[in-house]
DNA sequence: CTTGGCACTCGGTAGAGTAGAGTGCTAGGT
DNA sequence: ACCTAGCACTCTACTCTACCGAGTGCCAAG
């Protein structure tokens, strides 16, 4: 047989490895990335035969074996039930992804797709978002979220007041960030259009170029009707400053996670996970505040998604933050996909809003960033 | 043997009953919406034994059985296989939904729901129409889809330039339906700000007050730099006005759909339609342009959606067509609930932006519908 | 025309047996 | 000291069978 000489000695393993399993050999590495591997793409239980041929791992399936107990004895793995094989548990997974070789690489034809997208990406900021989020869901089969920029750093560029019935104005404003925010106020007086047009000046003068976070109180004028009017609206905006990211939340394919699941019952939950934007957002925001990129299993602490990872990347224009992508799926998702996918996209996004918007990012940046990315 | 003789002539059914079924007797028609009304509340096949019990239907089982012969075999009915009980056709439900008592009455509390949402609303349209989808959904466990109002009979009250980057300028528009639309564009020259004002001046005299639809080339008048922004600001408006009503949708509570159909693979491709706007949008309008206010199994002739019904509700400001409120689940679907909730929410949705808009509706047509509602 | 009775049908469930995949252990080889 | 082939064992998934029960259609009596 050909199986008479392999590595021979690639024994000295168990010798470096700490207790709680921080290392592992690079044997077993090299198993339970394959068991990852393999469990990834079929969602059965893998074998040890399954393993034994796999390049890198030149071992016989009895050697597997020893290393699969052993795996398991440390919690990389489990057995669904004696005499079936080996399942990752989240910790294997988060081994898997720490120790990936490459931060993942999308095949040609995904990357033709995110290049095509973003070439022809138009049109106003939410509508470009909404899509991105609905590329990512394509790109990687996954539940994908696109958040948008906070509006915390952003700056107000406009305000106006739209008269819409007698009593009734819409607030408008438009941020530098390219969003548009909105809200109807309702008046105790009937308000004419020029009195509309004067508050609209006076909000102007006062709010444009200032933070949306330090909208306040105004003062007095001396024209008390049109003091009335602007003190109102520059009380709604300072709310839409307040309420802050909420809104900008884009969910893409969900109906993924019916695919993905096959329980009925965890698509259920998870998908109304999904519907609360909140709650979302601070799941998102939550993993990156600690630093991670991808959230498996019960990392996150929020017990109806233990059975989904959260794959993360930020989104940032000229260095600042302008909110982040996220991918959520099962745990036996496809992880260097889904990373690649994310932070590809992720990147783009960051510098298509960073060209849109004309802001300290220059040309050169955006083309290295992507022939670096193409080569 | 029992089996020497039979069919003696219990057979002059068929005769009174037209080969289509156009009519039936009282007594068949007791005993459909006696197996309907079961079947939309436990999902299990319905045998006449629990049938012969109802109010209604004092008859033994024996005659239950025969007269669901007959409704099998007249297509009200079906076995899923022989001696297990029936389930109702599309053909059924259809009978089912045309001779309803009453238009069907929320429970107290829904009502209650419903009251408190309209009295608490506010904001801007598009939240108030999302947070209505989610309402409707809640109150009927199903998909709730809200359509708002179409953009062809709006008028433009405000156009605005407002500079992003030194070549990117977002063109903001405020309808008078209360929605604002947006779409950025690129220039090719650098803009300053006096000239997004000379143009935003130009667009506003020209534009503001005309239908959406109105929108076309606009003439020039001299100045070449402020007529080249117009002009290309005056082309998105007119997209926008084109691309009319498929921005205004919001589909509340998709995740209802994975509990309401057991099958995974329906789940998945009912979700998959759910997310094409453009699909949902003609679908319901479809239903609506027949005069239905039900479509049920394959009414619609959309194939995919063949297991599904959808219920419509059109939601109207003085009489003129502002949308609509829609409720997709299964065939199996509680009729009388989900009409009498779609129809209240759209009610009250047209009142409330009538209301809104301070448009030609009265204070005293709100309350006296509300009243009717009410009482 | 209705109803109780009866024979029949057929899906779902429970139990037994089997095949197969996978394991752990051990003895032998390098 | 480690790897590997072989073997006995375990346990699930699948099949087959029997059977229960819900439900039906038909009939004869009221």
């Amino acid at each position: 047989m050909t199986t008479t000489d392999y590595g021979t000695r690639q024994a000295e393993k168990g010798r470096s490895s700490r207790p709680t399993g921080a290392r592992l050999d690079e044997r077993k590495a090299a198993i339970l990335e394959a068991v990852v591997t393999e469990y990834i793409g079929t969602a059965q239980p893998v074998g040890s035969q399954h393993i034994a041929g796999v390049p890198g791992v030149n071992v016989s399936s009895a050697t597997v074996r020893s290393e699969m107990a052993a795996l398991e004895s440390e919690g990389y793995l489990v057995q669904p039930h004696t005499s079936a094989g080996r399942i990752p548990t989240d910790k294997g997974y988060r081994f898997f992804v720490d120790n990936m070789a490459s931060p993942g690489v999308l095949g040609p034809a995904q990357r033709q797709k995110v290049y095509r997208f973003f070439d022809q990406v138009h049109g106003e900021m939410g509508e470009m978002l909404e899509r991105a989020s609905r590329l990512l869901s394509d790109l990687t089969s996954c539940a994908a979220v696109v958040m948008g920029p906070p509006h915390d750093s952003a700056v107000i560029r406009s305000v106006q007041l739209v008269g819409l019935g007698p009593r009734s104005v819409l607030v408008v404003i438009v941020l530098s960030d390219g969003t548009v925010d909105k809200c109807s106020i309702e008046l105790t007086n009937d308000a004419s259009d020029e009195l509309l047009e004067a508050a609209s000046r006076r909000l102007q003068s006062e709010f444009v170029g200032a933070p949306v976070l330090a909208v306040g109180p105004l003062g007095r004028s001396g024209n008390s009707d049109v003091d009335d009017v602007a003190e109102i609206a520059a009380h709604v905006i300072s709310e839409i400053g307040q309420k802050g990211v909420c809104d900008q939340i884009f969910v893409g394919g969900p109906s993924r996670l019916a695919v993905a699941f096959d329980a009925v019952e965890t698509v259920r939950s998870v998908m109304t996970i999904l519907e609360q934007q909140m709650v979302v957002v601070s799941l998102l925001r939550d993993v990156m505040d600690r630093g991670l990129s991808v959230a498996i299993g019960e990392e996150h602490g929020f017990a109806p998604l233990a059975s989904c990872a959260v794959v993360v990347a930020p989104v940032s224009v000229d260095g600042h933050d302008a909110g982040a992508v996220g991918l959520l799926g099962p745990t036996r998702m496809n992880y260097p996909q889904a990373l690649a996918a994310a932070h590809m996209v992720g990147d783009r996004l960051g510098a298509r809003i960073a060209q849109r918007l004309g802001s300290g990012v220059t040309p050169q940046t955006t083309a290295t960033d992507r022939s670096s990315d193409r080569g």
